[in-house]
DNA sequence: CATCGTCATCGAAGCGCTTCGACGGCGGAG
DNA sequence: CTCCGCCGTCGAAGCGCTTCGATGACGATG
C-alpha cells in the first residue's frame, strides 16, 4: 500500500475480476460488446486496483501514443501571456478527449518533428506562430504526421490551419474608427522586427486596415518600450495633422500609447479614438478603458486540438478556419 | 521514400550494419563495450535509414520513458510571462538531457498525479507554484514519484525544493532604499488574493522586508490595474508622510505605479526611490529606469531539471536550494 | 430435432525494445 | 603449448498491452 497503483497490469484487473487480460481491455476500449455484468466486475476491479493503462505498452501495441505536441516558439516580440494561452487552452482541450500535452519548442526545428514523429511519441502535432516562410511546414508534409497549424504559413497546400481572421481584425478597427467619425487613421503596430520575419498575422492585420481607410492612413512600426512609443506618438500628428483615430496592433505598448496621447493633449474617447487588437486586460487595464479586438487564444487552441483529433481518427477536417474578430466596445 | 524515418526497427538497423539488434541496442545506449569499429557501422546505418526508437517500446522495456512532467498553474495574479519563463527555461535544459516534457495544468490536480505515474508515462515531475498547504504535496510522498518542486510548501520533510531566496530578496530590496538614505519605506505587492491563497513567496518577501526595515514600514497588498493602483499609492503619503521608498513586487502594476508617483509630485532616482522584484523588462520599460531583482525562472527550471534528473539516476541532490537574488541598479 | 447465427469471451501472437546469460575467439600467464 | 579470463557479440526472454481468430453457449430457424 506504500505505492497503490504502481505495477498494477492489466493481468491483474483481469484476475481480480475472473475475466481474462482481452476481455479487461474490450471493457475499457469498447471495441467489442461486453455484457453488463462482466463490464461492472473489470470496472470495480479497475478502480480497487487504481490501474492505469501503461503508456508504452500501450502505445506499442495501439500504434497510438495518447499524446499530442505542441511545438511553440519564443521568438523575440511574441507576447508571452498569449502563448501561455495558447498552451493552457490546448492542454485543456486535449485532456477533455484523453491526451497529454509534449510541449516543444520551435528552435529544434525540422529535426526535433522528425524526432517526435519516427519515435512514436506523439500522434499528432500542432504548430504554432507560423511564419509565412517556415522550414517546418515542409518537413511536416513530409513526414506525413497528422497536424494542424495555429497561423497560415504561404503555401497552405494539403495543411489543416486555423487562425483568427487577422485580415477582419485589421478591418473592423478601421471600420470602428471611421464609424466614430475619425477624419484620419494609422495603425500603430509591432517593432520592425515582427515585421521582417513575415510573421502572417501582422501583415494581414496591416492589408485588412488599410484596405478599409482613406488614402491619409499610415501604418507605424513601433518598438514597446515607453520612449519609443512616447517619440511615434509624437510624430504621429506631424506627419498627419488630420489623424484623429489610432489601432493599436501591440500590446505591451497599450499602455504608454494613452500617457503619450495624454501629454500631446488628446483626449482619448472624445477627439480622439483608439482601439486596440489585444487581449482584454490589456485594454481594460488604462484610462479609459478601450474598445479591443481580441486574439482568442484559448479558442483558437481549442479548436485546433479539436481538428487534430478528428484527422487522428479519419475524419476530415476544413483546410482553412478563421475565427471571425469580435470587437468589444467598453 | 515518401515517410523516411517512419517504420525503421532496430532490426533494420541491425540488419544493415551486419549485427545482432542487440549489439545495436548496446551501442546506443552505451550499457557493453562495443568494438570501434561495430559501433561506426552501427552508427552509419542509424544515420543513413534515420532511426529512432520506438518511444513506447523503450519505455516498456526499460521502465524509462525519457518524459518529464511539468505541473503548473495558471491562477489569478500568477504573472503568465514568467511561467512561460518556467517552462521553456524547463524544455531547453530536458532537451539537453535528451528528455522531452509534458505540460500538465495544475486543476488535473492529484489524480493527475496518479495518473501519470500509474501509467508509466512520465519518469519524474517538476511541480510549479508550489503553494504553502498543497494537495498535491501529499499525493506526491505517497506516489513515490520522483520530483523536484519549484517553491516550498509549509512541510517539506522528504521533498526536493528550489527557488529564489525570496526573504533575501526582501531584505535586499529593504537595504537598497536604506542605503539610499530613505527615511521610511514600504512595499507593495500582489493584490489580496496573492498573500490569502499563502503564496510561499509573496509571504517570505513581505518577511525578508519587514526584517531589514524600521518600525514605519509597511506593506501594501495592492491589484494591478491603474485605479487601484493609482489610489494606493496616493494613499501611501496620507498614511506616512516620511515615506520616502518603495520596493514594488507586481509585475504589472510598476508602470502605473510610475505614472501615480509622477502626479503625486515625487522625482523618481532623486527624492524618491524605487525598486522591483520582476523581470528585467518591467524595469527597463519605465522612465527612468528602475534597479531590480529578478527571479531568475529560466535558471531555477533549469536547477529543477537538473535535479530531478540526477535523482532518477539514482544520485543525491540537495533538499532545499535557494538561489540568491541579485539587484541590478540601473 | 438438427442447424445456423450471434454474442460474449478466451488464448495467443505480436508490437519494438532492453537485458541477461551464453558463447566463441583472442591474448597473456603458467 | 595449454588454460583461463576477458572482450565483443549473439539469441532469447520478456516488458504490458491490443487485436485477431477461435470457441462455447444459447436462442432462433427450418
Amino acid at each position: 500500500m506504500a505505492a497503490p497503483g504502481r505495477g498494477v497490469t492489466i493481468a491483474d484487473v483481469a484476475a481480480r475480476a475472473g475475466v481474462a487480460a482481452s476481455t479487461v481491455s474490450y471493457v475499457l476500449s469498447g471495441k467489442r460488446s461486453i455484457s453488463p455484468d462482466t463490464a461492472r466486475r473489470v470496472m470495480e476491479a479497475v478502480a480497487e486496483l487504481g490501474y492505469h493503462p501503461h503508456a508504452g505498452a500501450r502505445s506499442l501495441a495501439s500504434r497510438r501514443s495518447g499524446v499530442l505536441a505542441m511545438m511553440l516558439p519564443l521568438r523575440d516580440g511574441m507576447h508571452l501571456p498569449v502563448l501561455m494561452q495558447f498552451a493552457s487552452g490546448a492542454v485543456t482541450e486535449a485532456r477533455r478527449q484523453d491526451q497529454d500535452v509534449l510541449l516543444m519548442t520551435a528552435d529544434e526545428g525540422p529535426a526535433g518533428l522528425a524526432r517526435v514523429a519516427a519515435s512514436a511519441m506523439v500522434d499528432g502535432l500542432i504548430l504554432m506562430d507560423v511564419e509565412v516562410r517556415d522550414p517546418r511546414v515542409e518537413a511536416l508534409r513530409r513526414l506525413g504526421l497528422p497536424s494542424v497549424l495555429i497561423g497560415f504559413p504561404a503555401d497552405a497546400e494539403g495543411l489543416t490551419c486555423v487562425d483568427l481572421d487577422f485580415t477582419a481584425a485589421g478591418q473592423v478597427c478601421a471600420d470602428y474608427l471611421v464609424e466614430r467619425g475619425c477624419r484620419d487613421i494609422a495603425l500603430l503596430g509591432a517593432s520592425e522586427a515582427v515585421y521582417e520575419r513575415r510573421t502572417g498575422f501582422a501583415e494581414r492585420v496591416r492589408e485588412g486596415f488599410l484596405g478599409r481607410s482613406g488614402p491619409g492612413a499610415a501604418v507605424w512600426p513601433c518598438p514597446d518600450d515607453p520612449i519609443s512609443v512616447q517619440r511615434t506618438v509624437k510624430e504621429l500628428p506631424a506627419a498627419n495633422p488630420d489623424l484623429t483615430g489610432l489601432a493599436v496592433h501591440n500590446e505591451p505598448a497599450v499602455g504608454h500609447v494613452m500617457h503619450a496621447l495624454a501629454d500631446a493633449g488628446k483626449r482619448v474617447g472624445e477627439d480622439f479614438h483608439v482601439v486596440v487588437i489585444g487581449p482584454d486586460e490589456v485594454a481594460e487595464r488604462v484610462h479609459p478603458q478601450l474598445p479591443s479586438v481580441l486574439v482568442p487564444a484559448e479558442t483558437l487552441a481549442e479548436i485546433a486540438v479539436r481538428h487534430l483529433m478528428r484527422k487522428l481518427d479519419g475524419l476530415d477536417v476544413p483546410a482553412a478556419t478563421l475565427v471571425e474578430p469580435q470587437l468589444t466596445a467598453r
